[in-house]
DNA sequence: TCAAAAGTGTTATCCTTACACCCATGT
DNA sequence: ACATGGGTGTAAGGATAACACTTTTGA
């Protein structure tokens, strides 16, 4: 080791993506905003002296900074970019920041008092397929990406940009081929692209007038939140097809069109309600409670809860998302 | 926020878990052993000056402590339990780790030569089941567990201890249902159950004297670092599955049985080879080079190579694991 | 000739996907 | 009566898992 090693100027930042499904069926995170009205995720230095364990700290600032005392709780990532940087004093102190998920459910009523909580979509608009393909991937993203191909200097890049291209935004004709696990990926190509508005407050550079600029829409984040936010989402889609952990956003006891919302929520697109409903049924994820509900507005529909004994019996337990609507 | 917090004394570590299979199908990492014989992960302090992200410090790490440039490299997991501390002057640090998987292919003579090379199943040896299951579990393993549930001191607790230990060891008799993922969760049981040495080196006790421990076999490493080794064979477990990283272990050609030795190396358990290789021409992840290898020992066999073009077909893409053998 | 590995055929079973239809309740 | 959501039957197609067998080489 012959350079001279700094290893003082570092701030370890926790950070929460904290989610639920309200009662309208919309995936929410719970934001904070900074003065400028700008959102951010809840977030706080680690303590070494304070908290235990990285994931103590973080249920710590999580239950100072919001009304929520959180469940389960999952590490993410942990991101480091030179571009987060925090001033301390006269020095520059380098931020790397361990992204955490946790998700919690949240009464109805209690739901409407508590603010701070946005839809997912607001922020990654075009990761919501529930309505079908959202017009703006066809209007917006892929004219600006097929600019951006071909706006590559060499073959190559040009290659590679097709490439990643196709891979994340399933770029055929009949718009088919749609996979809803890679939203850190499409949310990386579309910074790659310089069409995300942190491309140019990261690089300090100033956005382009209004009519020249081709940003996709969806609210921005401050620092990198919202990539964050995109892994967030990105690994809860990937999990909840080998682990229960949708029932985390559930009540104790819910209808299975219920369920099917709340997993449409998190996937982004819709089921087809038998297969969706076999498939409870062959791998015993859920049992009635033998209560029903008046309150679905049509048939009264049977109760059901998380069967508990399936955690002891298999390892690998999830719904997997097939698709139809 | 009231209390007084302290950011100041953390140190960044990063670790590096090196993989590779070597041409007797063995499934190897890259250590370091320390003054007393200890085997360690190369690993170093993140240097927010010089290092522009976490994984370029990693990569100028691994650089300076092995003869490798690595190639494939994906972020695990950022451990920061209390137990991690290191003497700074006089000052206590906290250190966190980030631990960080690496993939490479290493020529044969170069294995030779290259003696930090182990068998990671030296580490973890209840995770190989290709000659079946291993003796340890049944003799050595299930009694202490069975102990260890016993012991309780509430049923609550009792039961909590069998669901682990069920849902981690598939503890029937038949033995089926083993699942080759939960590395990590098989880890931190018997960690739980006070089964490692490592246990006692934490808390700062004394190893109980051999009559009385019940410690199961295989070697231990410094710091956490077999945890973060549980980590890394756990990933690429499951991360096999779907995608294509089987190939950062393969040379440019290969046999289809070498491919299906790696695979094995890697999941621990053997595979059925006619399933295995329908599986490949299914997905369209291999083609033929035209070459053929006399090197088999039997009759030659054909070179293939991996399909790069199916990165921009699909995004899911990788080797699903059917046993039998 | 025999060991060692390459390479192929076939089947039962299960899961996925996709249809289409009937039932019970509130307004 | 009708809208709303609850709840079911069935069938084609494909993937999986499990059989067993022939072929080609080197020693």
């Amino acid at each position: 080791m012959a350079t001279n090693i700094q290893t003082e100027n570092i701030e370890l930042e926790l950070s929460a993506v904290i989610v639920s499904v309200n009662e309208f069926d919309t995936p929410e995170v719970l934001v904070i905003k900074d003065e400028k009205g700008v959102a951010q995720l809840p977030a706080g230095p680690f303590d070494p002296v304070h908290h235990t364990t990285l994931e103590l700290g973080l249920r710590a600032w999580i239950m100072e900074q919001t009304p929520f005392t959180p469940g389960y709780v999952e590490q993410l990532y942990t991101f480091g970019n030179r571009g987060r940087v925090a001033m301390k004093g006269k020095e520059a102190k380098r931020v790397v920041s361990v992204g955490y998920l946790a998700l919690t459910w949240c009464e109805e009523d209690q739901a409407e008092r508590l603010a701070p909580w946005r839809s997912w979509y607001e922020f990654l608009p075009w990761e919501d397929w529930r309505q079908g393909r959202p017009e703006m991937i066809d209007k917006h993203i892929l004219p600006s990406l097929k600019r951006w191909i071909a706006s590559a200097e060499t073959q190559t890049e040009r290659d590679d940009r097709k490439r990643r291209c196709a891979a994340c935004f399933a770029m055929r004709d009949d718009g088919a081929g749609w996979d809803y696990e890679p939203v850190l990926e499409r949310y990386e190509l579309l910074y790659s692209a310089r069409l995300l508005p942190e491309v140019f407050r990261d690089k300090g550079e100033k956005l382009p007038p209004v009519e020249e600029h081709e940003l996709v829409p969806g609210r921005s984040m401050r620092y990198d939140h919202r990539r964050i936010l995109a892994t967030a989402i990105g690994r809860l889609r990937g999990k909840i097809k080998y682990r229960p952990v949708i029932f985390e956003l559930m009540p104790e006891s819910f209808t299975l069109l219920q369920l099917q919302k709340t997993m449409e929520a998190i996937g982004g697109y819709q089921l087809h309600k038998q297969n969706f409903r076999r498939l409870l049924e062959n791998n015993r994820l859920v049992e009635e409670t033998g209560e029903m509900s008046k309150k679905t507005g049509g048939r009264p529909a049977a109760l059901f809860q998380f069967r508990k004994e399936i955690l002891s019996e298999r390892v690998a337990i999830g719904v997997k998302m097939s698709p139809s609507g």
